[in-house]
DNA sequence: AATGAATGAGACTTCATTCAT
DNA sequence: CATGAATGAAGTCTCATTCAT
């Protein structure tokens, strides 16, 4: 669906669009399909959470970019608030399927851990926005008190996955069983920080995740001269 | 259902009327300076900003907060950009104040590093609304254009800061001169993962952080059995 | 808080999906007529006039009760104003029908009257919908211009229906013909006093046409002690 | 679909008022005072909730009629629901103020009735707007249920109101103690069509009160011949 | 005969900012 | 210095109606 976009980085901020004055006419227009509008809308929307936010994302410009109008938009969701949901399940399961193919091809912690964060950086490398919007929602969700109250359900899943994988790197010895809780932490710390500081920029992502993979294998750092 | 009440989105939100109740605390005194009032102003913007973003603290509220109203704002400040500016510098400066002595503290790479990490844990421990303003703050410097336009002079002094330390570290031998870029991005990382995961819980910021020490000397994991 | 619900403004309001569980009742047939279909909507429409007003009436909740879609409902009128206009005279049609009936029951001023109050309250009984409709759209008609100029023929059916009665209480001698105007208006006010104040209440009903009745008798008050 | 609407009426419906394109400014206007303004929202809202009812009346309509803009409105209600009992209550008021006076004005059960509706039709000569918002908010009541939420302390006013004047027309021995609840819904059904049925047209409203006065008194019909 | 995707206008409300007092 | 009345733009959402299928 990209259209021309001339460098300016806020891509979804500037298209009033006039269309050239198109004679828009009511009723159904020709060939449209419920379900490709519903995704385009979710592409949109999630596209426009991840960069400008959830409050900064008007239903003016989602339907904009959808190429509909405004009302179109509650014909399919039934609020704003909706819609983020939509896309927030959307990304956890496409992030979560991944992430669990990746922890199950490697049967050591620190395997696991190191396929997980490549998994990361290939699907960053696929589609930006879905590490930018993980980071963006998580953000959003401590603003915006509606978006915390409608999460819950999904939000255990990430926990739950961390937790899992360290409770397998005690059982195989990889892991203090004190180091458990720091571990975790640590696990956290680093993957918010990918997506947060370094997923706009695909360069500084594989840079950071062979930082981190370095110094797990200890690696990285030498003793001074 | 009462009327005026709507949900109340956070802490932030739900004081409409500290006034009349005059003696609060020690009794702000009636000479109270203008400094202090612009001090204040500051002060109260950046718990919102942090806790609420840029684009939800609302002048209003920032006036109720500070005990005064909203015309009043307009005499310290030109506007809500300024305001951020304003909170933006003070955080900066009171934050590389800290990590520049903490830096000078150390002769190694890894001691310095671990230093600015003690003092980022201490610094949360006297203040957290400093590391989520930062958290905040870069958050809102991509979404909203008008933030991004007025930063770039404080910024670089966080770039360069970490770059002169891992420029040192190049320099002791701790780190080889083909990973310099490997590193930076590793600490911009590690350092935001920081701030965004973990700065509103001091137990959890504490173990992330003796995780990352432990990893930066090869102590946290172990081989498989 | 659950998402897709906002209060529910009324019974009429609550049914989203009447769909699906297609025997209801005695199971409308297949082979649902044109008829049959215009019918229920004037019904459902009647009703949901009569609680709601004309405004807040939507065509998708009429659609609903009915059982079809909103577009379907434009085989069957031109505009809610239609509908409006056939509930109002379907209405009108049965509703004078009966007081008619009343009204040649008796051959005395005070004994129509009594026999068509009777009669309002048996309408009551049977179907409570059609003395609210009448009372909900004397209002909607003040308030929507578009429903007061397609008024006009049928509304004169009421002011001759009394205004006769009338007349021909002043044949009898039981109304001196100064009065006229003066009883006119009170038959008015009481009917419409009925509908608007008591047509939801059976019990109410009922004891505010005796109290009528006995006053038209002279029985209901007595001289103070 | 023609909007037609023209026709007259409504008063409130058709001011867009341009004003000759004033050279409003931002700002506080000069000579502005809030009280003035409140009692003139209160005022032109009360009309408007009397002609068009609730959902009909639109704040642009209230800010055009009050002389201000709808922002302008939230300056001194929070929201149309706040207006709408604030009306409430000063009706309220005023009128149960008047006809306590005229309760108290006579001794007897039939004088205190009498009283109380040459009061209404005192009240009616004076504003008729106070008749007609009780008549359309008790509709409101039944078809907004944020109207309905509101009610409830001030409601009983009038029920007890009139319930006291049937408890002491009982004590007077002008009501039968058995024929209580007969003449309260009678009363109820009067005062009702009294604001729905005539409350707009003076000489009705005379009349019907002449009519109901003669009824009590049992002059005003007559054996037929 | 019916569906349901879509429009366009308009409703309530919020908010940064201005300015007479 | 400070107040608070007011503006104007923008945002979310609703709804009667139209029309391709």
């Amino acid at each position: 669906m990209a259209r021309g976009d001339k460098s300016g980085k806020s891509k979804l901020k500037e298209k009033p669009k006039p269309k050239a004055k198109a004679k828009t006419k009511l009723g159904r227009p020709p060939a449209s399909s419920s379900a490709e509008t519903r995704g385009r809308i979710i592409d949109v929307a999630r596209r426009s959470f991840a960069e400008l936010g959830y409050e900064a994302t008007t239903n003016r410009s989602l339907a904009t970019e959808a190429g509909i109008t405004t009302g179109a938009i509650y014909h399919y969701f039934e609020s704003k608030l909706d819609i983020f949901i939509a896309v927030e399940n959307e990304v956890q399961r496409r992030v979560y399927l991944r992430f669990g193919a990746a922890e199950r091809s490697a049967d050591t912690f620190i395997g696991k851990l190191e396929a997980v964060l490549e998994t990361a950086h290939e699907l960053n490398r696929e589609d930006a926005t879905l590490a930018q919007f993980l980071g963006a929602s998580r953000i959003d969700r401590m603003r915006v008190p509606e978006l915390a109250a409608a999460h819950t359900e999904m939000s255990a899943q990430r926990v739950d996955f961390f937790d899992d994988m360290v409770a397998f790197g005690v059982s195989t010895g990889e892991i203090d069983p004190a180091d458990q809780a720091t571990v975790s932490a640590m696990i956290h710390t680093m993957t918010v920080g990918l997506t947060d500081a370094v997923s706009n920029n695909l360069v500084a992502h594989r840079n950071a995740i062979d930082g981190f993979k370095a110094l797990l294998e200890g690696k990285l750092l030498h003793r001074p001269k």
